[in-house]
DNA sequence: TGTTTAATTGACTATTCGGTCAAGAATTAA
DNA sequence: TTAATTCTTGACCGAATAGTCAATTAAACA
């Protein structure tokens, strides 16, 4: 019926009525309405409105809302926080001190750039939903393992003389302030607040 | 019916009914409640079972869920919010710097001693709520403010010749930190996370 | 005593919630 | 062409949601 979105030049396809939809596309969208109105206050039909797909294709694809809510956290750790420690870690995009300051000032960029007041989707889901939802804090608990990890590689790239336990410690207190940054973020507060704790954070 | 809870020893009664319940209690009831699960996850129900008023009683009392929830926010900031800034600012409790200490903490303290894994009700809201919710976000705001000039008290007591600027800026920082400890803590992290956090804000 | 005022109660409502399912449509393979 | 497979659609479901209201009860007051 639509152009045929699916098939890419002379691939196989599978037997049975192809997509209309592209998965990524429809997994991102969640990933934007979530991220924006956490999960209780996300109806099922905010969700069938945007991203076009009826109630029946969507349970037959995720399973239920909070498996929605689960593969689009997956989506953003994969997709968001990965890119947060590639950031952090790829010693040929600057200094390691310049590097934890784009780290340290992404949550000030999207409040004053992109006029973005949604925070962080992990911090939102660490505040909603980790308390009583396993699920959600296993998958939180992971990434900001990842996060640590690539905040102690840089700690360690810029001084690499330093004992582990000091590394350590430094790279927890930056993902607290980190985490303050970003649910600040969404009481839409003084830019300068969180510019003087981003500068504090780093003067360590 | 039941004892005659209200009146204080002769003292004057309005006419009609009396309460059989005290409204600083139901409040208190609904602080926990709020506080534990927010907004959209407490229902009606939860808080007809908690508080053990009738809807009828609830409405005539608040007017509606949202107004419950405001005042549960304001009765948080006068108890608990107020509470944190006298012991910040309380000149006879301490060193400046144990009292900056015993706020830091007290997200630690709550987790490792009482296993409360809340947060901060504050925090709860700022994260849930203050994006698309104007009164919260003023509630939340005025509160803020309210921290932060604590804060800069006690770091003027502590460096009375410092400059107005590093002051605030500093007090800034602390409640970032103090905002990420909180937010964390209802993930149920290792308490070294929080404990290396707090220490690295006190260096400054 | 009866009147007035206010609190309690439970039945009631309309709407929305997340979720199910059977029938139809579009494709591949034989 | 036919069969098998998969996706799409819209009608449908029971439960839960926030919220309303009139009847009843309990006090103060005159």
């Amino acid at each position: 019926m639509r152009d045929d979105v699916n098939s890419t030049a002379g691939a196989r396809r599978t037997p049975g009525r192809p997509r209309e939809f592209d998965e990524v596309d429809i997994l991102q969208r969640l990933v934007n309405l979530f991220w924006d109105k956490g999960y209780e206050a996300t109806s099922l039909s905010d969700i069938v409105t945007t991203t076009g797909l009826k109630k029946g294709s969507l349970y037959s694809l995720f399973g239920g809302k909070h498996d929605m809510y689960m593969k689009s956290l997956a989506h953003y750790n994969r997709e968001y926080v990965q890119a947060a420690c590639k950031g952090l870690t790829n010693t040929a995009s600057g200094l390691p001190r310049e590097r934890l300051d784009v780290f340290l000032s992404s949550p000030i960029k999207a409040l004053s750039e992109d006029n973005d007041q949604r925070g962080c989707f992990l911090c939102n889901s660490a505040a909603e939903m980790a308390k009583y939802d396993s699920e959600v804090r296993q998958s939180v608990a992971k990434a900001h393992d990842d996060m640590l990890r690539a905040l102690e590689a840089v700690l360690r790239e810029e001084s690499p003389l330093q004992e582990d336990e000091k590394i350590s410690k430094r790279a927890r207190a930056l993902l607290v302030t980190y985490t303050g940054l970003r649910i600040l973020a969404r009481t839409r507060p003084d830019l300068e607040i969180l510019r003087d704790a981003k500068e504090a954070a780093l003067e360590l």
